[in-house]
DNA sequence: ACAAAAGTGTTTGGAATACACCCATGC
DNA sequence: GCATGGGTGTATTCCAAACACTTTTGT
């Protein structure tokens, strides 16, 4: 092996935080570590960077080794780099922080199930190394993005109703929304296309599905628009 | 040398796009490339991180190596690690930004003035490495950060008056603030300790002296308190 | 006296919130 | 019919932008 530098290197390595919808709460996606340190603990999937992989391929890597999952909206969130982070050596951890249908998740999972599992905001358990604090980071950053960038719409499926998307909301956000002003806000907007169908078996009335204009949105972006809610 | 790991590693480094305020304009801090790779091209400052130092003491040593203060308002600003952005190996960079007093700077510079200067923003030369990129997101990130977090204040003085401070906004803005708006908005976040001095040798009328309430804020803050301007 | 900038107060328009009301569907 | 939630419109409150006016200081 190759060491061309005179002293020792940290370690670099990502971590992925995966949020999912359900349709009620907002979930966290956790594994059950196999291996020493911290064996059997949960922790935030991740792994270490190959030197010829950018570290964006690298949490991509790791998303799709651990939930099947694809071009999905993933973004960097911070880089952790505690000196004793990890028990074994040093360890720069990268964190990024992923969005995922879980109705896509749920198709390819099956393999090994009961070493992943979704976990709601309110029954995180204690987590290996400093994953905790990546977790509440994680949590803050989608919780500040969510009023500015659309991102709702990457937790659910590409035809959805509008309260569906006011409950991924109150779930980021944990608390209650008008639904009338989130219903007129929402749609001010211009971004929703209706679509002229009808949610499915709904206790009662039965809401109007729609789509994201991502287009349409890409191209007000450039001119500047500012999408708020 | 230890090398455990059975495959190679990247490198890993920090850059710091330090931002001072001369009265007029914001500026950045460059340095001149003494070595190659890019000798004599402009560049953020920036060094390896030792194995023994956490990531943000390696950008705080580094600040004060170049600009030889301490002490001053750092923060990550994100990671770099597209595989070429180094010719010589694979190096992932974590990027901080930091705001300085520049006449704290000037104290201690003199020694080797000549490969490093204060460039204002629309005078920026091309950089080495991908350091281009890493100077944009921070302009966007502090352009984002001056509205709802206290940060201005960082680049003064200690005592300072309300349009110094405007001039900051108004800068790393880029656009023009009406005077009497931001005095106000300012003056009612009650954050200001309006001292019974006057600015001296003003061209016309002289303006009150300020402190910045940074005990008030922080307690604030802790009972939810969201500063915006 | 006059110019220039500091400091204070009022008006106004638009956005956010609150909320009344009607519609569709299952039981 | 009635309970439940979807969909629409309006009133009110609040905040930010626009702007008129007064004060202070140097020349």
């Amino acid at each position: 092996m190759d060491c061309r530098y005179k002293y020792e290197r940290p370690a670099l390595a990502i971590n992925c935080v995966i949020f999912g919808f359900d349709g009620v709460k907002l979930k966290i996606l956790l594994i059950k570590r196999g291996i020493e340190p911290f064996k059997n603990q949960w922790a935030l999937p991740g792994g270490f960077v190959n030197v010829n992989e950018t570290i964006d391929e690298a949490a991509q890597r790791e998303l799709k080794e651990e939930t099947g999952v694809d071009h999905v909206f993933m973004e960097q969130l911070y880089t952790f780099g505690s000196i004793d982070r990890d028990p074994r050596e040093r360890v720069v951890s990268v964190a990024y922080f992923a969005l995922v249908r879980i109705s896509d998740y749920k198709l390819i999972a099956g393999s090994d199930a009961s070493n992943a599992q979704w976990f709601t905001m309110n029954s995180i358990p204690s987590l290996a190394f400093d994953h905790s604090v990546i977790l509440e980071m994680a949590i803050n950053r989608i919780k500040g993005k969510i009023r500015y960038q659309p991102i709702g719409f990457e937790l659910l499926d590409d035809k959805f109703t509008i309260p569906q998307l006011q409950a991924i909301y109150e779930s980021i956000l944990e608390r209650k929304i008008d639904r009338r002003n989130f219903y007129n806000k929402i749609k001010k907007t211009g971004l929703l296309i209706f679509l002229d169908e009808k949610q499915q078996k709904a206790a009662h009335r039965a809401a109007t599905l729609v789509t994201f204009d991502k287009d349409k949105y890409l191209k007000l972006k450039e001119q500047g628009y500012a999408f708020e809610i």
